[in-house]
DNA sequence: ATTTCATCTTTACGATGTAAAGATAGGGAA
DNA sequence: TTCCCTATCTTTACATCGTAAAGATGAAAT
């Protein structure tokens, strides 16, 4: 018995002297100087198990992010995550927020750069593909991962202000007002094409699907080329109208 | 010791008597008419497996396609998938390969009932989508599962062909030539923008992330009238030329 | 008939998610 | 002040999973 749950738990940083029953040696109160680096009992250990979790999923991408490997990188007991987040589900919902938050804030600063019309209409693509290249684990998070719980508030709130953002792009590009509660079919169209565009390329490229493409490309172009003649050349050959 | 994997591999078909030493009451060769049900020894557990596999998948979804809940779904012992797949990667590797098989013989037989020029056009897109839909668990083991191997050659025969399919279906579309080896940037960026809105539209769809926008449209817009209309409409709006 | 070997089963182990019970301290009540 | 309450964190436990390794089994070759 108690064979389970062997010492494999590895590198455990040392917190209180563990059952301090003889020899109450402890500072009795906290060093006061312990500049939030581990936050002793109390403290903001939410935020460091996001942070832990953001540190993991770079270092060992998707399949690399447990709960566990997230209570070990923020130095806490493989339970501790749980009364935060509840569950995994949790943990990456929390998490997808996060990512959707820097998402927006990437999109919204890549406009602020552009001059010319042009570079303002592909400004927002092409942060959306930066930001995938950039951080492939948030957006596997994000967009790949079916474990997400959409009915939390912070994800449901940082996802909707990103749809927000693609359609107003998308209206400003138009030049309509999309007005928040109804669309027109070709309004509609609109958004979801541009959004499955890019969501689309993004997804083969991460995912190297291109890569057959890309090597057949005259020599040396870029993905990012490649994504903007894709954007911008308009519907050739026969699609025929109505 | 001893004590894991204790008798919870629920519902193990009866096949031999187990361990007959004594009283070998045994049939001492087969039924004879054992209609290829269970095939006993030897046989096709490899399709059987696969079988199995799809099964568990519609059952249930992608996270409860698991090496032993196949096994358990096929009837034999947990570890008898190694020997055919050697790995979880090696299954889901397998089961992607059926999966774009059956994928690409939708696409192919779809384009046969087109009479028009626009159905034909949009014959292949609305198969693509359709088969999502029908197998959203295929689905999903084809393009979100990270874990594939496609230096397996049935996948990426299989997968290969799909692209291929693809590729030919955008230079009929353009009345060009697709030399199998050289491509020029429009026609890499008409691939890519078709196969990118298509393959985008299906995950967005999938991932119930279109809801938002179908939810606005006039009462009673399906995803494909959606779809179609996303496809046919020209870029509209401001996308100036160079 | 005996041997060989691919196939399948047992057994075992480390890892994971999750539940439940025990420890610990921060903060208000007496 | 002192004492208890409660949120927070740790231990312990367990079912499940992937995978490795060794044992059984029977079909085919010798």
């Amino acid at each position: 018995m108690g064979k389970s749950e062997t010492r494999t738990e590895t590198a455990r940083v040392a917190r209180t002297p563990k059952k301090a029953s003889a020899t109450p040696s402890r500072p009795a109160r906290r060093p006061a100087a312990a500049k939030a680096e581990t936050p002793y009992h109390h403290g903001a250990l939410r935020e460091a198990l996001l942070e832990a979790a953001e540190r993991v999923l770079e270092r060992d991408g998707l399949s690399g992010l447990t709960l566990r490997a997230v209570a070990r990188e923020a130095g806490v007991s493989h339970a501790a995550p749980t009364h935060h987040f509840g569950d995994l589900t949790g943990l990456l919902s929390e998490l997808a927020a996060v990512g959707f938050r820097q998402f927006n804030a990437a999109m919204a600063s890549s406009c602020d750069a552009a001059t010319t019309p042009l570079a303002r209409a592909l400004a927002r693509p092409k942060a959306y593909v930066a930001y995938a290249q950039a951080h492939p684990g948030m957006y596997g998070i994000m967009f790949r991962t079916e474990r997400l719980d959409y009915s939390r508030p912070s994800l449901n709130e940082a996802a909707e202000a990103s749809f927000a953002g693609l359609a107003n792009a998308i209206g400003m590009m138009r030049q309509e007002q999309i007005s928040g509660d109804a669309l027109t079919l070709n309004q509609g169209a609109a958004i979801a094409r541009a959004w499955s565009m890019v969501h689309g390329f993004t997804m083969l490229l991460l995912d190297g699907r291109l890569e057959d493409i890309l090597g057949r490309l005259p020599e040396g172009t870029t993905p990012e080329r490649l994504f903007e003649t894709m954007l911008m050349a308009p519907v050739t050959g026969k699609l025929p109208g109505p």
